[in-house]
DNA sequence: CCCGAGAACTAAAAGGTTTTCGGAAACGTA
DNA sequence: TACGTTTCCGAAAACCTTTTAGTTCTCGGG
């Protein structure tokens, strides 16, 4: 852990060349003699050599460097998008820069600019709920993707996920099981998360021909509240065959609390939840049918399409990523 | 987003002065005349100038930027870990590079050959488990920090979680409530943090000269494997009055068995858990007393103490970072 | 008016790499 | 031998900033 950093000139020194040669063999460029690149590899793997990427950087204009703005990454949603997107620059050999605004403006202003001063190639921003938030694209010299919680501006590009498709998803299953009389205990009314799945229930049940099990029951998106959801809804709609939970937590604490009643999930009540949180949906008794959002590849995606716009092929506009159905106990045929 | 973009240069001539006066305006030296320096500055904001680290970097040879090299930041520990960092170096303008290893050795070594020609002024390696992990610090020209799993090498600087401690502490809790047969339902034996958490019981129960209510109970950190030890254990130990537990999944699954076969927590048995996994620990029926290890204060310190390790004051060797107890209503007094 | 001291400013080098362009060597052909 | 072509190599510029070592300017005192 000392001694000065080894640069391409001791390579070219130890193999007998020029710095310009040594320069061309070691990024396999053709007029080097075989012998010649033979002989800078081998003084290059003795001294193990690496290039300054600063240098090279400051030269080409390129960092081969990505930021990661990201306005809460404690919340759930962040954390697997991030690992998505990470995920799919390790494989490219670009390099993840992460910052945490903790949700404050000024602070990711301040991140922002520091991400431009080290010339990253583009950034990501993560957004820590579905709901639309202000754009940071002007006035930033690089690319911009939005994934899990889309910009105000449709000029923008966004990856978010199919909220209402997921939740069409979700009742559709439930009405294939033949369930009738559907009801829906979700999250606060003011994240657009909670209000596209209703809306998404809504179409569910209208295509089927399907009236809502009484009116939606918004709330928060705790495990205390799809107890107290449970109690409320079992006393005033009894005859209830199928709940769509806004979330795991909430559906978690749904089939507790309904078990506790006497009502069997899934043969009196199937439930289904949202999000595949593992730790909830798959130790919950039933184990819970759930949305999974395929975050990680929503990630990923995001991260792919960074790589577009560098190349100036950029789709604007808001890309919704389609959900998929984890089934489980909780909805099994009755 | 298109435009060359501003150097100092165009600085410089903007305020008709030269590279260096822009320069030295720009970094507060004192060596200017006060109404040149004003010049500079209402030159640089108006174009917006940002420097360019790369160059800044390549001469002073400090990039002010670390690599955070995780092997599974999926897992729930690393996670808030690597945000006590991020905190830390964010409030000193150093920018994280995120590295994730997925537990592959080979994929690690790239990354920090990455991280090295990046010139990344040090490195934290973040542990999956407080298992030993092998080192990277040889033929690593910088220096680095181990948080959460500690390195092999005595040499390296290491910051754990203490276990033994935790654990003490959450068994002299227990006895002062009175009671006096504690039971241990924990994860699996190769578990480090599960043995270091029996040891500490085991110290904390001797001091007291109390046994300890049946054998340590080893299984898996589920939710499932606690409601099986509870009902084992009922049935085992009819008499026991505090239940320890490995983990918050744990102890949610033993409050819950335990809830169904009519024992009443707190008042037949007192459960405490650990990690403070508030999704668990606050939703569980009665909400669980538990240790939390402060992980953000240990990513924190861990990245302090990187600071302190690049200016050559390190202090090598494993440092216990403390616990503390988060009380709920799980042992509230008998 | 001239000198000297101090303040204010600038030219140039340094940092490590890539790329361009020119030159040298080797080789074949007339 | 003279000349053209191909192959291989090296000098130097470029990227952008900071720092060093001057150089010029200003101004008070003689």
């Amino acid at each position: 852990m000392a001694g000065r950093r080894v640069t391409i000139n001791d390579v070219a020194s130890l193999a007998g060349v020029s710095i310009a040669t040594a320069s061309k063999a070691l990024n396999g460029r053709h007029d080097v003699r075989a012998s010649t690149r033979d002989r800078v590899l081998a003084a290059a793997a003795e001294l193990s050599f690496q290039p300054n990427a600063l240098a090279r950087g400051l030269l080409s204009g390129q960092t081969r460097t990505v930021g990661l703005l990201t306005s809460d990454s404690v919340g759930r949603f962040g954390i697997p998008v991030l690992l998505g997107a990470e995920d799919a620059f390790g494989a490219g050999e670009m390099a993840v820069m992460l910052c945490d605004a903790r949700g404050d403006a000024i602070r990711e202003q301040h991140h922002l600019r520091a991400l431009l001063s080290r010339r990253v190639d583009g950034i990501i921003v993560v957004g820590e709920s579905t709901n639309p938030r202000p754009s940071v694209s002007n006035d930033v010299p690089v690319p911009v993707v939005y994934a899990y919680g889309p910009s105000e501006d449709p000029e923008d590009v966004s990856f978010v996920p199919d909220d209402v498709g997921g939740a069409v998803m979700a009742v559709e299953h439930l009405l294939a099981l033949g369930r009738r009389r559907v009801a829906h205990v979700t999250g606060p009314r003011h994240y657009k998360a909670a209000r596209d799945r209703a809306e998404g229930l809504r179409l569910a049940l209208e295509a089927a021909g399907c009236e809502q099990a009484g009116d939606t029951l918004w709330g928060s998106w705790s495990q205390r509240w799809g107890r107290h959801a449970a109690e409320m809804l079992l006393m005033a709609e009894p005859e209830v065959d199928a709940v769509f939970c806004g979330s795991d937590q909430i559906a978690a604490g749904f089939v507790e609390a309904a078990r506790e009643r006497g009502r069997s999930v899934p043969s009196d009540i199937a439930v289904i939840g949202y999000d595949n949180w593992e730790v909830l949906s798959t130790e919950a008794r039933p184990a819970l049918t759930t949305v999974d959002m395929n975050l990680e590849l929503l990630g990923r995606t995001a991260a792919q399409h960074l790589f577009a716009a560098m190349d100036g092929r950029a789709t604007p506009g808001v890309h919704r990523m389609p959900c998929h159905l984890v089934i489980r106990d909780s909805t099994a045929a009755a």
